[in-house]
DNA sequence: CGATTCTACCGAAACGTTTTGGTAAATTGT
DNA sequence: ACAATTTACCAAAACGTTTCGGTAGAATCG
């Protein structure tokens, strides 16, 4: 039914051959039957089986993306930066969505023995040893995007770096009782976001000399709701804090929404301060720490280019810097305002 | 390198075909035998090659997705049911992201030519006939989210009824002046969202014996920014309206942040409605007509499994039912208010 | 018990490319 | 002008499956 290059060589009284390298341009074939060939071509709209060429190079010109719910609006920016580098790379992009456990596990063990990518970007998900392993034994390079393995290329923001700032400038502003809401710790290596984040809350403390008061410090879930339950848990301290920091944008939104069931007003009762700068805390006027989230996809796929190009290349680990940037809902505590 | 069939054919002392068939546990094939072959390919860790066997069947087990602007909450939601759907079915999905209108088109062209994957679910754009018509030609199954086209299977929300249940909404409340922010209408038919929101929005307007003022009835981008500027405009009336229905949840935040620069309060002095119902919406207590946008997707995927089963169904119109969500972005206008 | 049907299996053909080995013609060098 | 090299091209091999035509042997039938 379809042409095939076998129509375009009779047609064109050339060699399958030639039409081949002519599609390829490559070696030496002389002028006047190139363009013999690719009027043929253009009569006949030939255009070549991809499936029968992936079948002989042994590349498939597609990208694997894991990443999980691809509704999470910072998978979603994610996605958007390799979304473009794979376009503007001619790549094409298979996304596997992994909702649960079992999916990821699934997708972690099945890709590596079926060449339907030629690479895979990982979204915040973390390989475990054996899994890495495999991918490296089975050729197919991977990078991670948002997660860190020490045996796979990891993209990752300075996670530490963000929280110390974000903490920093609630001291500056005078908060003495700061909250900070973490999330959980997924990654089987000890560095994981939660991890890293908890790291630079310290930090910031530290370097302020305020004592670290373990009531203050709780652990949610991600999303909304975690931001809710946990806020709620801190806001009913009998010494509340003036100031919370979120983990994640959508938890800080959670402290907000918390925030006017109690009918407390932000920021002059309450301070919040988001992580990851999704389009959403734009619109709420959240201060944030913002991650460069399409810049780090875009980044993936490079990074993942230069590993199909060079297969011998080792892993490498890139970081990333945040950016404060500072909205509605952070400022001066009241105790201190009304001092001055 | 890679273990072929017949390194498992070798090893388990059958011919290939055996194992083919084993594989696809097809015709009759001794059950000695059967489990044989099974124990050299668990053994071997033998995975058969889909490149290879698409070759030859002539399906890809992937499917297409052409979705504008991923980042978009209400695309982001419509993939994740097709995510969802597609993994349930064991297929992959690959996803053809246009920011600009040449990526569309490139892609509205290339793909009925190659047989990358086996069917295409096109989101909120809309083939013109000679596109759909190439669809059809090529033998590529294709079905329409959010989107009309006379040709091809088409998914769409009732927006005419979507939009009047908006506005009678308003007026049952009191409202007698309602400003209708639309969106641009893309489609190359005369069916296409924006219109049927129209048409729906004029249906509740003869309905109540309002009469129809022009001024009131704005267009703009379907975002947050359409959004800012059109209520910027209809609120500078000499008249103004008491409410505002927006043809979509981003532009109907658009006009809430419009409200809080000129220190409107919202429902007091000015009532706002949305159209999508994305996330956001419950975040901002937005009343809103909310799509079914997950079961759009699943829909999609299914609809699209029926016509790669069966090539010969012609096109079909599936209309799904929008929903009205009361939140705290409506209530009785001012004037009426105060007279009670 | 001989003829017929069925079962289980084998091996080759096919899918549509790229790549490779080889060869005739064209070009270069002396 | 003849040998040596290069250019342009052809045709076959290869990629790893599924499917198809065919063939033994077993089972069924009269």
């Amino acid at each position: 039914m379809a042409v095939t290059i076998y129509d375009v060589a009779r047609t064109a009284g050339v060699g399958v051959g030639t039409v081949s390298r002519v599609l390829n341009n490559s070696q030496s074939v002389k002028d006047s039957t190139r363009q013999k060939v690719l009027q043929v071509i253009a009569q006949l709209k030939y255009a070549p089986d991809p499936i029968a060429r992936s079948m002989i190079t042994g590349r498939t010109g597609a990208i694997g993306v894991i990443i999980p719910f691809v509704t999470r609006a910072f998978s979603v920016e994610v996605l958007r930066g390799l979304a473009n580098a794979a376009s503007k790379l001619g790549y094409e992009l298979v996304i596997y969505n992994v909702e649960e456990n079992s999916q990821r596990d699934h997708y972690f063990n099945q890709l590596p023995m079926r060449r339907r990518v030629d690479g895979l970007v990982i979204v915040s998900l973390t390989p475990d040893e054996e899994t890495a392993a495999s991918f490296l034994k089975n050729g197919l390079p991977a990078v991670l995007v948002d997660a860190y393995s020490p045996f796979l290329t990891s993209l990752v923001v300075n996670n530490v770096e963000g929280a110390y700032m974000a903490v920093k400038s609630l001291i500056e502003k005078g908060h003495q009782r700061i909250g900070f809401i973490n999330g959980i710790s997924e990654g089987t290596f000890k560095f994981n976001q939660a991890n890293d984040r908890l790291i630079g809350v310290h930090r910031a403390f530290g370097e302020a000399g305020i004592m670290y008061d373990p009531e203050l410090m709780v652990t949610a879930e991600w999303n909304r709701a975690g931001g809710q339950i946990a806020s709620r848990e801190l806001l009913s301290l009998n010494n509340p804090p003036t100031a919370i920091f979120a983990a994640s944008d959508l938890q800080a939104i959670g402290v907000l929404e918390t925030a006017r069931t109690l009918n407390l007003s932000v920021p002059e009762e309450i301070s919040v301060i988001g992580f990851d700068g999704v389009e959403l805390s734009e619109i709420m006027e959240l201060t944030t720490i913002q991650q460069p989230m399409q810049q780090m996809g875009e980044m993936g796929v490079a990074r993942l280019m230069e590993l199909v190009e060079d297969s011998k290349k080792g892993p490498e680990l890139i970081r990333l810097d945040t950016k404060l940037i500072e909205r509605r809902t952070t400022s001066v505590p009241k105790w201190l305002a009304s001092i001055k």
